[in-house]
DNA sequence: GAAATAATTTAGCCTTGCCTAACTTTTAGT
DNA sequence: ACTAAAAGTTAGGCAAGGCTAAATTATTTC
């Protein structure tokens, strides 16, 4: 596997990121569908394709489909897996629903570096693998609160931490 | 408190959250002072300043010092407590060095929405609140992992959440 | 299969926000 | 006070990344 520490801004890193989607549905891309999921001009799609291929991310060639090629795939399935880690992060740990973190995590994908995005995972796995441990959210006279419930003496996890 | 709906770019809120900064230790800023913090040249300074001072948030003048009006400072001020908010959720919560978060915080805090905020800052008061219910990392043979240790009969939360 | 429609590309423009180089103003040192 | 240095500003340039309008290529549809 090629080290590829290229420099990509959050807008290039979002194309791949569409067009990977787009791929895993129908196959390839079109403009079109990019632009859409973008919420660009087809214009801008065809300048950012062109900035895609010059670096070897995409495949393209003027009015044809777009492909993402094997350094692209990688690239846009590492930022997929940060933004779905993310998305899991609000949801287990914060308890707050998808639709309110799409856009953010949208964003947040692309500055989190990965040791810290590595903190959120663990922590979320933690929640995830000792559910009466985890943080539970409550609906109170003052708004959310957090609470949690009693420890489970089945959890593995448990035991280990009472060390 | 005049609406303040401005919209303003990363870039800008960073401007005046250097100026607010500065301002609390020195009493004022100087162009070359804000150069410094945000690593860019003192040209490109000028530019913002003109562009905050179009918009009321500075009092700026050329060759003179610069202050925050009161909208500005009020902006300022709401910036710098997400800023602070997120650093108290990295450290308390993820336990994470505050040097290794600075950085993330920064940018994060331009784009974090006021209702998830609010939740990071709900999860990590639980977690100050309560410190033996809260979740502890420990350094283990497969790097960290989140433990918590046992709960504290004392504790006016553990006592609310265990109804 | 020819014309209408849809998709794509090109060309040129705009904004943000940084830069360098050159010029002006202020500040300090003697 | 006068000059050298430091600070600040202006002017012009560049890259990213969007836009519109117009030209081009593909695709329908009758």
């Amino acid at each position: 596997m090629p080290k590829s520490n290229i420099h990509l801004t959050a807008s290039l890193e979002d194309y791949l990121e569409v067009i990977l989607s787009i791929t895993q549905e129908k196959g390839a891309a079109r403009p079109k569908d990019i632009a859409d999921r973008m919420q660009v001009k087809a214009a801008s799609v065809t300048g950012a394709l062109k900035n895609l291929a010059a670096k070897k991310l995409v495949n393209y060639a003027p009015y044809d489909v777009v492909t993402l090629t094997d350094k692209g795939k990688h690239i846009a399935k590492d930022i997929l897996k940060k933004h779905d880690a993310l998305l899991g992060f609000f949801s287990d740990v914060l308890d707050i629903p998808r639709s309110d973190v799409e856009e953010f995590a949208c964003k947040m994908e692309h500055i989190i570096p990965d040791n810290i995005l590595e903190r959120f995972v663990e922590f979320a796995e933690f929640v995830n693998q000792c559910p009466n441990r985890g943080a539970i959210w409550r609906e109170g006279a003052h708004g959310y609160f957090c609470s949690t419930r009693g420890i489970d003496p089945q959890c593995d996890k448990c035991q280990l931490a009472s060390s």
